[in-house]
DNA sequence: GCAAAAGTGTTCTCAGTACACCCATGT
DNA sequence: ACATGGGTGTACTGAGAACACTTTTGC
């Protein structure tokens, strides 16, 4: 058979968490600690195998459950990484997954000495060239924020449109027009309203809204159920 | 070790060639015919294994090369296709590239009982899921046309603005207009005028233009060099 | 009442579209 | 001359950006 090459699995996961020094709030990433060579000790994506008889997405999410114990609401292919001297000593082709979670969702994670959650522009370097990883997903994220409505998957099941606007202003590390932001929501028809409001601030409770299912979250390409939530369960 | 994996890298080529019809220019991509079970005879694409010291891309130029002589202008990983069902018997993880080829250079395919160019969207049923793969790559090439420059890849050095029109008409399958699609593509910078005319035509002779390599093809993204042109001879 | 954020209205600019019109060549 | 596509001018439309303004709550 001559060299072995392998084949891993590896996710990128974002969530929107507080910022530490009280700002808006800021996207972070899971990372986990690695316990052998190479890179023994250093910050590394979640990953894992393929095994026989999962599908590449399935053997994503499996992977996030074990590693992190996350069950992400959105998750998509993002690029297979190969490079002959990417892992030192070895031929490994990871096949790497993105993925969102909600803010409730992503508190689930045990973090402890060999799973943290660090900011997502302000990783250290990490094992292979994960960091690389990490810098395209971002651009990924970043790009289909701009013309796509994934930024849902960010959120609760109910949010006000301030709150759904300061995720977009977290991803594109922008500030947007509360006005038109509103109005280009509404157009898009990706929000229904509620008949409820978020009291408790001392100004005007804004109105709760909640996503219109009848709008996919992506511009629908031909493997649309690669790219859909794999578990919603 | 368990169940094997094996990874095979393929490749969807796209050229514009002459429609058999008489009519304008059409999308082909060449397929290569089975010479082994499974899916013996059955049209698929070209493809192959990854060595030990290439990288993907690498890997698809080479077979590209090999199977069908071609040296594609532009080269661009589509998506890792996994399903553990897709090959009968075994498991295979694709990784599948596209390419773009300009006209002089799809000719070079020497056609024969198992090498044949076909109308992009009438490919017959193919080997695996090959099929799928087909569609997607039109989807992604027709999504990827609407906002970016890579119609050039499929042209010769010199062009008319008219030629670069029937490339985008052929590929989005819609008539655009000349007036307008002129001063698109001279804002965008992309192209540059030279100072020769195409004579022949029964017409006033329209000015040749060349690619302005100052503006890149695609919009950039962290992975540059691996959504750029493999090899420029 | 006042601060603060929710929510509405209005104007401006720019890119895309439609289409009328002139230009230069072969026959 | 005239047909044909090359090339220019211009008006219309819709989406987004900027920003003034009104509304509704907590304090």
């Amino acid at each position: 058979m001559g060299d072995e090459i392998s084949l891993a699995i590896s996710t990128v996961i974002f969530a929107l968490r507080p910022d530490p020094d009280g700002g808006s709030p800021t996207l972070w990433i899971p990372l986990v600690r690695r316990i052998r060579e190479p890179f023994l000790g250093r910050w590394a994506l979640p990953g894992g195998p393929l095994l026989a008889d999962e599908s590449l997405s399935g053997a994503a999410a499996r992977n996030l459950k074990t590693t992190t114990g996350l069950e992400p609401r959105y998750l998509e292919q993002l690029y297979a990484f190969g490079e002959p001297d990417r892992s030192p000593g070895a031929r490994v082709v990871s096949i790497v997954y993105w993925a969102l979670v909600h803010a409730g969702e992503a508190d689930r994670v045990a973090e402890g000495d060999n799973v943290r959650w660090f900011i997502a522009d302000e990783v250290p370097d990490l094992a292979f060239d994960h960091s690389t990883i990490v810098e395209y997903a971002l651009w990924r994220l970043r790009t289909k924020m701009e013309h796509s409505r994934i930024a849902h998957a960010l959120l609760g099941d109910t949010f006000t449109l301030a709150q759904l606007r300061e995720v977009h202003e977290a991803v594109l590390r922008t500030k947007l027009d509360p006005a038109n932001f509103r109005r280009q929501i509404e157009a898009s028809g990706s929000v229904v309203a509620t008949d409820q409001v978020l009291t408790g601030g001392r100004h005007r409770p804004p109105r709760l809204y909640r996503y219109n299912d009848a709008v996919s979250l992506v511009d629908s390409s031909p493997l649309d159920d690669a790219a859909s939530s794999p578990s919603l369960s």
